[in-house]
DNA sequence: TCGCGCACGC
DNA sequence: GACGTACGTGCGCGAA
């Protein structure tokens, strides 16, 4: 028989520290549980014990605290987001039918101890998983140790039996309790002999075997006189902690472990257990819910394959919708009406019979998820995609827009316990249509059922949100036709002129390089933080500013700030600089570079952020140079089309200060905003208690990044550092700042309030953020949670109005037949391509409706310019 | 492949 | 006292 013993608080803590904070929607932590089961289900599958004991330490004093005091004295309690989950990980113990153990007065490690000795001495073997080292000198007998190693996210396990402790160690296990007499430890408290260390202790206990022994042999003159004398000195020392190092193998325990009851699993309970601390991952695992619905329902999966049926995939009631799932190599989908999976694969047809058919499919009532890659495919084919009504994606995004990641695997785990395994038939193959199996349409259809399970599922909980809802259907779901098509239609670059910036670049890069050779005395990895800095500040001995968890810090900051001290440093900032712009900017973006149209097709994610903004990959553009001159001159790559285009350029001036002074009702930055004036001079001006036109350039910028930090939740330590003040000083400056403007003082500590009451926060426009980090304990965590609570609104009510603006925008555009297109969106900065001849109109058009989005007690204002190129449209 | 340090934007 | 200005994406390096 096998029998695995884990000591329960030490894998928890292993797992609390290794997983990242997750929780429920509700904010109750789930991460330490989370790991813990992931390490205790793949070590049952590893070692495939008959039984598993869980042994915990209890809160009350133990044995060796009642003799002696210090014990553990040095050990912080439990952080509250770790203990709230031990009752709930103890009560899914229960439910695992896992035998539990603990005893007042004893710790974990002496359960384990006597269990692995009753276990051994019955010739039965024995696994110990831990994840610290104290119970290596349980082994022996046929007991091993696990020790659990976690690095984020996973854990990994080493085996000690007793010939891989030999060989590691040098010496026998239960000698590790002679090991620690005399080198102490600090985790536990543990003395050990004052001035004797790990080097010494191995060398005497490998010469002598004991602590016993090297007492009996205290004169040998094996033993360095300065040793001796610490030995001698610290003999009582050495004593005790050889009997607080030593685990005690009889203690008293309520179980027998070698009689234990079988493993009675509760499902009923767990299934609720999980499902309320949504980690519906054990759900699946220990089959809690049928992962594959086909086994329970035999459901029709058809292949249509012959033109003429087509039809069938019509429902009966138009209106009815389907649910449609196409594959990512677009060679074949899946439609899902009434009761049956059809599935149609591309090859199997002429290429007019397929663009007939997905132009029949979409013009049904459909529901998809993640449909605007989809739409852009279609668009690029001609076919009209008016037909799609619902995206399972976008409504479980704006549901929590914190997840991080929306893909239909995940949607259908968190929703429907439903798990996908990925595509093993979505690749070139399947395109070329040389892979058409069974196995291909059964998991299609699978895919299209999951949307259809999201969707029943989604549905409820959105209607739940009236003001949700309607952010959904009037917004976000029609601006994704809008994203779609800026996609398709992409920007132009000059290739040459942006190959011809990179040429230049290079030059300057290759004479830096040398110079850096140079008065460095060597070549290195210039782009590598860590050799950088072993150059500056151990081989030139520059004066190192700050660390990182992997040596010196090298940032920009760092490196302004010395350098005055060596010519090298201006030469690495400048080389930085230029590097950063050739590989991110120049290569990037030559590489994406349609060849078919020349233009750079941008991706515009819509369910990326959880402030309800846009973001932009494959490339990014809305992270292009513009505050250095060298950086803003890749703008002049980005052109019209031609001669007979512009790009026009409409930007918000302080979307996001406008929205604070709005929300926060704050009558004095009201009155700055209505009566045109500069906000960041009017707030130096009060601030400071001068009359605006006193204010100086030092007053105005310090009160810009205030203003700036404000909107982001600040804190007094981060304007410190950016304004180069103390802390005390930046404390001073923003409560000045804030007794000016009281209405915002106000909003900050509304807002706080009503986030922790709630557990939310919301935009004007309802969109929501939960905020379980502000129920924790700890200071950080809770402080970042406020800080989201004041910036979330703030930034996501902006989104909401440029998302507004680009709709409007775009309808316009369309409805009133200019031929200008909207292409680009920077977060509060539109760009439209058009025909010189609509030039003016769709210029008034584009701030008229940017500035009339929505109706505020302050004006929006938005600034348009055109040019032939971004550059110059930028203004 | 992944985490980190760094750097670009709003 | 705690130490983190919000929100993103992408590159090169270096360890696994």
């Amino acid at each position: 028989m096998k029998i695995m013993v884990i000591d329960g608080n030490s894998i928890l803590n292993r797992a609390f520290y290794g997983v990242r904070l997750l929780t429920n929607h509700e904010g109750f932590y789930t991460n330490a549980i989370y790991g813990f089961l992931s390490t205790l289900f793949k070590l049952q599958d590893e070692e495939m014990p008959e039984h598993t004991i869980v042994c915990f330490d209890v809160k009350e004093k133990t044995f060796r605290h009642n003799k002696f005091e210090s014990y553990k004295a040095t050990r912080k309690g439990m952080p509250d987001e770790l203990a709230m989950q031990l009752p709930v990980m103890k009560d899914i113990l229960d439910k695992l039918g896992i035998t539990t153990c603990e005893k007042a007065g004893y710790e974990a490690d002496d359960l384990i101890g006597t269990i692995s000795r009753i276990v051994s001495e019955s010739s039965n073997e024995c696994v110990i998983v831990t994840g610290d080292k104290d119970s290596l000198q349980l082994i022996g007998n046929g007991t091993s140790v696990r020790l659990v190693t976690t690095k984020m996210g996973q854990s990994t396990t080493t085996k000690y039996d007793e010939q891989t402790f030999e060989e590691e160690y040098g010496f026998k296990p239960n000698q590790i309790i002679d090991l620690k007499a005399l080198m102490g430890d600090t985790s536990d408290n543990i003395s050990g002999v004052a001035g004797i260390g790990k080097k010494i202790a191995n060398d005497l206990i490998k010469l002598f075997g004991s602590l016993e022994n090297i007492y009996k042999n205290i004169d040998s003159e094996q033993i360095k006189k300065s040793v001796r004398d610490k030995l001698i000195l610290g003999e009582q020392s050495a004593k005790d902690s050889y009997w607080l190092a030593t685990i005690d193998r009889n203690a008293p325990l309520d179980i027998d472990p070698l009689n234990l009851p079988d493993e009675f699993i509760d499902e009923t309970a767990l299934l609720e257990i999980f499902n309320k601390l949504e980690l519906k991952t054990f759900i699946n695992r220990l089959g809690l819910v049928s992962d594959n619905v086909f086994e329970q329902k035999e459901i029709e999966i058809l292949n249509i394959t012959d033109f003429n049926d087509i039809k069938k995939l019509e429902p009966q009631n138009t209106s009815q919708p389907i649910f449609v799932h196409v594959n990512k190599v677009q060679s074949a989908v899946c439609v899902h009406v009434e009761d049956k999976y059809y599935i149609i694969k591309a090859h199997q047809f002429t290429e007019d019979e397929w663009f007939e058919i997905l132009r029949r499919i979409f013009k049904l009532n459909v529901i998809m998820h993640d449909a605007k890659e989809q739409i852009v495919n279609l668009m690029n084919l001609g076919i009209n995609t008016d037909g799609i009504k619902f995206d399972t994606c976008l409504a479980a995004y704006l549901l929590n827009p914190a997840e991080g990641s929306y893909d239909l695997q995940r949607v259908a785990l968190a929703y429907c316990q439903i798990e996908l395994k990925e595509p093993e038939f979505d690749n070139e193959d399947a395109f070329l249509g040389l892979i058409d199996n069974e196995d291909m349409s059964k998991q299609m259809a699978k895919w299209t059922q999951a949307i259809e399970c999201i969707y029943n599922e989604i549905m409820p909980k959105l209607k739940a949100q009236p003001e949700l809802e309607k952010l959904y259907y009037e917004l976000e779901f029609p601006l994704m036709t809008v994203l779609a098509d800026m996609q398709k239609i992409g920007c132009k670059v000059d290739a040459n002129l942006l190959r011809e910036f990179g040429v230049n670049l290079d030059k300057r890069i290759e004479f830096l390089t040398n110079e850096i050779y140079d008065y460095a005395d060597g070549e290195f990895k210039i782009n590598s933080p860590k050799q950088l800095g072993e150059i500056l500040f151990d081989k030139l001995g520059l004066p190192a500013q700050k660390k990182t968890k992997s040596g010196y810090s090298t940032s920009a900051e760092v490196l302004e700030a010395i350098s005055g001290y060596h010519p090298i440093v201006n030469a690495v900032l400048e080389y930085r600089q230029l590097t950063k712009l050739k590989s991110t900017y120049v290569d990037g973006l030559l590489k994406v570079i349609s060849k078919s149209d020349g233009r750079i097709h941008s991706h515009f994610q819509q369910t990326a952020t959880s402030t309800g903004r846009l973001s932009s990959v494959d490339p990014n553009l809305q992270n292009i140079p513009v505050r250095t001159e060298l950086g803003r001159e890749l703008r002049k790559m980005f052109v019209a089309q031609d001669e007979n285009h512009v790009l026009i350029d409409a930007d918000y001036s302080q979307i996001e200060l406008r929205v604070l002074a709005h929300i926060a009702q704050d009558e004095a930055m009201l009155e700055a905003f209505r009566n045109g004036k500069d906000i960041h001079a009017a707030t130096a001006a009060k601030v400071y208690g001068v009359n605006i036109e006193d204010v100086t350039s030092e007053m105005r910028s310090s009160c810009k990044e205030v203003n700036f930090g404000i909107v982001y939740g600040i804190s007094d330590f981060a304007l410190a550092g950016d304004l180069g003040i103390s802390r005390k000083q930046a404390g001073e400056f923003i409560k000045s700042y804030l007794e000016t403007y009281t209405g915002v003082d106000k909003y900050m500590n509304d807002i706080k309030a009503s986030a922790r009451e709630k557990g939310y926060v919301e935009t004007l426009f309802g969109r929501r953020r939960y905020l379980p980090e502000l129920s924790s304990k700890s200071f950080p965590i809770r402080a970042f949670g406020e800080r989201i609570a004041m910036n979330t609104p703030i930034q996501g009510t902006a989104a909401d109005i440029i998302k507004i603006a680009m709709l409007r925008v775009w309808k316009r555009l369309k409805i009133e037949g200019y031929k200008t297109k909207l292409i680009l969106q920077v977060h509060d900065e539109l760009i439209l391509e058009a025909p010189l001849d609509e030039r003016e109109k769709v210029t008034s058009l584009l701030t008229e409706e940017m500035e009339n989005a929505i109706k505020m007690d302050v004006p929006l204002v938005a600034e348009a310019h055109f040019g032939h190129d971004w550059y110059t449209a930028k203004g």
